[in-house]
DNA sequence: ATATACTTGATAAAAATTGTCGGGTATTGC
DNA sequence: GCAATACCCGACAATTTTTATCAAGTATAT
């Protein structure tokens, strides 16, 4: 799980997607135009969002993408995971050859903790983003713990 | 709060610091060969972490760097946003110039999720990552969440 | 004291990633 | 047919990540 500007386009994205999907698809140019993020590069992130089944493409007049799944369905992880290939930390990759019980053991600290934050944005559902209350700038999640 | 392989590294060394922190400073040397980072990198990664007052160098032989506060008060939070710069994933930089609501309402939602991960990376602590049982290759935090 | 080895500290360079721009082609509604 | 739109690609600049190199400080032995 990387967490960079690249995903954090793709959730907006995602997001303007969801709030303007009731009338048909949605255009790409306008996506660029409202989160004034390049139409070129969310060609690419939209590519990557349609290769895995988060949204699906119509071409031609009147085209543009809708999302695939309904959006209490669709997690900030899987958004995030289709855009932003996941990369290995750690030096020996799945290898055996890691004699050194010290690096292992740490490297699997890594992982666990890395598995933990996956898991965390797994519960958050672009619907909870959406209808989250829009003029306040509070937090969207307050709620979402329990323990909190 | 930005999640990449800088963090990662940053992470792993902190927990070899504090594993081996025992008898004396730990070089960089040393978690170099063990978690097989290159001394350089680590080297501006440490840097930053004494700046940011969550290690302390001793120069000369026998040197290396400390642990600053006890392992219970490092969260994974201080050591990522240490190493690694926030970043602005919004185009209005804080600026009244976001005339578009819809634009401001995206970027508030995003802002929001960020210091949700960002609180949660905070309840992490060192001591945690290190007392965790060592051998298995377990989710090291299973426990951590109340509802889980 | 002085040399020497060990170590941090700082800077430069290389590699990888991110983001933009421009061109094209394919598809489809009008 | 025409225009709107997805889709694909290559080139490029900007940024970030990672490595390499050099300089400076300091304990220890001699």
């Amino acid at each position: 799980m990387r967490l960079t500007t690249k995903g954090r386009f793709a959730v907006t994205a995602m997001i303007d997607l969801a709030l303007h999907g009731d009338n048909g698809p949605v255009t790409l140019a306008g996506i660029s135009e409202r989160q004034k993020i390049s139409l070129s590069y969310l060609e690419q992130l939209f590519g990557k969002l349609r290769r895995n089944n988060l949204v699906s493409s119509v071409r031609g007049p009147g085209g543009g993408y809708r999302l695939m799944r309904p959006m209490n369905e669709v997690s900030v992880a899987d958004i995030i995971l289709a855009v932003d290939e996941p990369i290995d930390a750690t030096q020996c990759k799945g290898k055996e050859n890691c004699h050194n019980d010290q690096r292992c053991m740490t490297h699997g600290l890594w992982t666990s903790l890395n598995t933990k934050i996956r898991d965390y944005l797994t519960l958050v559902t672009l619907e909870q983003l959406v209808t989250s209350p829009k003029v306040k700038n509070v937090s969207v999640l307050q709620d979402l713990r329990a323990h909190k």
